[in-house]
DNA sequence: AGAATTCGTGACAGCGCTGTCATAATGCTT
DNA sequence: AAGCATTATGACAGCGCTGTCACGAATTCT
């Protein structure tokens, strides 16, 4: 640094203030610098710029997921702002039932010493979590919580109405009778999908039957027995609703026990079009997340947070999307 | 820092002696700071750390691999025995085909400063991205690399062995026109398991056909397009083997086109046990390996290399182990 | 026009630790 | 017992940057 700011010619301290773009430089320094800059193509060293300005320049992403697709997508948005922001990223698979969790953190938060965290789903619920985090003054962002009323602080995408959305397309095949296996039911997404379900039915005129409703926990075999339960009802469905593709994968394996045909006999709609989708034969239905774009959102909202200089953020708005498969198809064509 | 010193009667330096188990502490001494410590909960700044010693106290983990399950194991791995060690972990998913890739490490590298890097395939065949590693002095350690004679540089389970293992229990259901779909074939994965094929053959006195032996890419689609290949052999093998669980699920969509039954007519075994393997129906035959201990092996080897006063490190062998499901099983059974 | 403010810049200290070297204390040799 | 090697510890500087404050110049205000 004092070897750009000697060939442009002006203190350490200013080359600085360009660095970390402050304001109350003039643009022709400004401009002089940053040609040194680019020439000797200088890169700041991050751990005298944390020891200085008492920051770390790191961010942490804590998930609990059991879909390794989802938390992959995530780093990668994540990833992508941290590297545009000079961000370093610091990742934190944790159990969010253990009541270790909020020691660990404190661990990690006392020796990583990151400037701020993003939380995924289910710890944005973890009051007790959410608790500490403020107490220690640890700034944060939520990624899809149940809670979004404090929208400065989460960022999400509305499970309700692609969900209604899913319905609708499965409603337009003709199908009356819709099973639905829900997730977690405290889980955020689960309710607002749940919701989704119920806004397409009264649209349609369709009378709600709670029968059809049936708990999963977003496990492939709680969706074997939902679908068992939906399957062997008096008057069966014949569309179902998974609130994940895993529990999809279940229903999938059910009916095919049953000897239940899809999409000929049941049509079967997923949700987070995991890779599994792709390789059920059928195809699964399913619905795709903007998950990277979510969590880059996610991490820009952070770090504006954190620096102080920086120009305000125009989010996009972001759209789930249904992706048609095999697994849904007219109602009651049996070719079979 | 100073705190723990004073508390303790000595000199800071002292303290920092003991935090990176130098040696020339006396063991009193040691034990009276250690106590300090301990009581005070004492962590020491990561950016301090850094700064003075100039090493970052990261390592960088490059991974070039669509299946987001290996790329979760492998963090898990390589997180635990960062944490063990007070490293911090900078994740790198890139594109090992990609022209770029080694200016993007190159500015990866001059931001992060990792002291270290772990490879995993395809990047382990990397040439010159090694020669560029070496030249620039960066220490690594690769995962299962093609060639893996510096066993100084590199943790690798044989692939060869348990594929071995794999088309033996396959032979031992009666199977002798057995099917091999590869994967890409300069990956080193890929030409160990062919060999392990190879092996069982020769064992068991089955001459080796060429044309049951087809190229695949790893992905979905080329499992079905090898599949119909072998299918429609005009002796089509009763088994196949696929190099990895999306093939498999590739061959698993062909068989059904086919109307041809698993494992009644047609016995799959996979590779990798991805969660898809548990989520098909039937339940796909397949290899899990230790992955998660692959890569923590692989952070321990480079973290000893990095770190001047360790005890050295014996490791475990590791194997890779075959999980039956129901996707393989006894030749020629057809009750459809 | 003079006072009050804002702007652009630099001097300087110090963030919390470790490398280097000096020094004192101990053990070992002959 | 004197001399040498080794061990245990501390003093000190400085890693590369940024926060604070000071100061003159430019701008705005009355």
């Amino acid at each position: 640094m004092q070897d750009v700011a000697d060939r442009a010619g002006v203190s350490p301290k200013t080359v600085s203030r360009v660095v970390n773009n402050e304001p109350r430089v003039s643009e022709s320094t400004r401009k002089k610098i940053q040609k040194v800059i680019d020439e000797l193509s200088f890169q700041p060293n991050k751990s005298a710029q944390s020891l200085a300005a008492d920051r770390s320049l790191l961010i942490g992403l804590l998930y609990d997921n059991p879909s390794s697709t989802y938390v992959v997508d995530l780093q990668a948005g994540v990833l992508g702002v941290c590297h545009k922001f000079g961000y370093g990223l610091v990742i934190h698979p944790c159990e969010n039932d253990s009541p270790e969790l909020i020691q660990r953190l404190r661990e990690l938060l006392d020796s990583s010493r990151m400037d701020g965290l993003i939380l995924t789903p289910p710890m944005t619920e973890n009051q007790e979590l959410l608790d500490f985090l403020v107490s220690s003054g640890t700034p944060y962002v939520l990624i899809s919580p149940l809670d979004n009323s404090q929208s400065e602080l989460s960022v999400s995408v509305d499970d309700s109405v692609i969900t209604q959305q899913a319905i609708q397309s499965l409603i337009d095949f003709g199908h009356r009778r819709i099973g639905f296996i829900t997730g977690v039911r405290k889980r955020s997404g689960s309710e607002m999908r749940l919701l989704g379900y119920q806004q397409a039915l009264e649209k349609n005129n369709i009378s709600y039957d709670e029968s059809l409703v049936v708990e999963g926990n977003f496990t492939f075999g709680s969706g074997v027995l939902a679908a068992q339960e939906l399957l062997r009802h008096e008057n069966p469905p014949t569309a179902i609703f998974a609130s994940n593709d895993y529990m999809a994968a279940g229903v999938m394996k059910a009916a095919l026990q049953l000897r239940i045909s899809i999409p000929h006999e049941l049509s079967l709609c997923g949700f987070d079009d995991t890779p599994v989708a792709g390789y059920m034969s059928p195809g699964l239905t399913t619905i795709r997340h903007p998950l990277e774009r979510l969590a880059s959102h996610a991490g820009e909202l952070l770090i504006r947070q954190l620096k102080k200089h920086t120009q305000p953020f125009e989010a996009e708005t972001l759209k789930s999307e249904l992706i048609l498969r095999g697994s849904t198809g007219p109602v009651n064509n049996k070719t079979d």
